[in-house]
DNA sequence: ACAGTTTTGTTCGGGACCGAACATAATTGC
DNA sequence: GCAATTATGTTCGGTCCCGAACAAAACTGT
């Protein structure tokens, strides 16, 4: 009601949208709110609606030997939920489960596939994005393999710090253990160490990071890694965007 | 000179296109060597030329820590090498070194884009192969954390073996064990151990599969996981392709 | 045939993490 | 305020895998 002009979009998919694009978009968005621990996608199942999380974000898990899992991405405001869609495939591969609640736009997966060959600018968006998840993946594997626990754990208390806005949010170490794929024990001993070193802060389900550079410091490479390709992406985007008309 | 019929095309991508669209590319092919350890990307440099092997398979590699890499995916005759430039990226981030020599039609990126964009199923076959190549690595970042090395090493065997045709292939255990991220002595036990229950033979760099159930016995569900996801989508085209008029 | 190189085999001590079990503390419902 | 529930803390023995070092065997070139 304050005439055509958008304030701020908080997905930045989205928002790296010519306007044109987006206003396409909003007649097919539903704006959700998504619950903790909600499930948007099981393994294998039909995927009926893509998201773009405003200020929620998302675990992604791959499962193994029916009752494991390990999370091999995890996906806030800076990306979207569906990313088979772009490849041509409606079934997803791993479950999605929300890990922050907060809300995200909706879209059936009719319309995403209408907007998605009409607008060059939302595939060039979600092709970068597919890009740079499958690096997150592809790091996470070798994180996996290489890094130590502790190392692990504060790369993604790191990497979840920055899907949130705030320096607190809710966590329970018995949940955390279970992205990581590891004893609760082991998250237990590991973050008692952190909050030594006054690096956390925690209290039954609530951790706060008071040091990010020492989480940096105590986390491995792949943080910065998988960080630093995201903003190249987002630099080389600016340049390479031509310029908006106000 | 045996006129137009094609006879056989080894890389399972390509073949599954229409002869139409397949034809347009043979111009721009070069069929070329593959030697057994040649770097075809350098992890962050540019992408010049796309491969899609014939009989050759490479390995994704990424780095962590300047000296320690893992590799997080392995692609033969059923795919192809430079999968981002189907996502609008020229940059490669991973080293793909080749695993398996042999040879492999290349084609330079201009080219690529150029048909990508005017090839619609060269699109759908590219697009498809994205998504299994990311499945790959995810089943991989799982695998890592969960599973014995024996296995993981089974499991690599196996997918080795699924993209040559030959039960004998050259591997030498240090270079099995740089893949997998081990030590070599692991390996060399690992594999002793497979060598006495008589599912493999082996002698200096050349290893023999004897007993392919056995082998996937002695590899965890990922293997099986893995290749069940790409029949699938291999019997899901087949069904969805409209019938080829002869 | 022989020296040099490459590949494979074995041992040793130590650290990280596992599964299992139990103890304590914080929060919730009534 | 009090029990029930949920979350966190600690211990113990065992296994896998690490780094380091060394030994033996197989292949290569001349």
């Amino acid at each position: 009601m304050l005439g055509a002009r958008q304030v701020s979009i908080p997905n930045r998919l989205l928002a790296a949208l010519p306007r044109k694009d987006y206003r396409k978009l909003l007649p097919v968005f539903e704006p959700v709110k998504l619950a903790f621990g909600q499930t948007l996608y099981e393994s294998q199942s039909q995927i009926h609606e893509v998201y773009f999380p405003n200020d929620c974000f998302v675990s992604m898990l791959t499962t193994v030997d029916a009752d494991r899992a390990a999370e091999v991405g995890l996906i806030g405001p800076e990306g979207m939920i569906g990313v088979p869609m772009a490849l041509g495939v409606a079934v997803s591969p791993f479950r999605a489960v929300v890990q922050g609640a907060g809300t995200a736009m909706r879209m059936r997966t009719v319309d995403f596939r209408r907007n998605f060959s009409t607008s060059a600018a939302l595939k060039r968006e979600v092709f970068l994005f597919t890009h740079l998840l499958m690096i997150q993946i592809a790091q996470t594997a070798a994180c996996n393999r290489f890094h130590l626990m502790t190392q692990r754990m504060a790369r993604w208390l790191l990497m979840t710090h920055d899907r949130v806005s705030s320096n607190e949010f809710r966590i329970t170490q018995e949940f955390l253990a279970l992205m990581l794929g590891v004893r609760r024990v082991g998250v237990s001993v590991a973050m008692s160490a952190l909050r030594d070193r006054k690096v956390i802060a925690y209290r039954r389900g609530i951790i706060t990071i008071l040091d990010q550079g020492g989480l940096v410091a105590a986390a491995c490479g792949c943080y910065k890694t998988v960080k630093d390709t995201y903003s190249r992406a987002q630099a080389h985007k600016g340049n390479s965007r031509p310029a908006q008309h106000k």
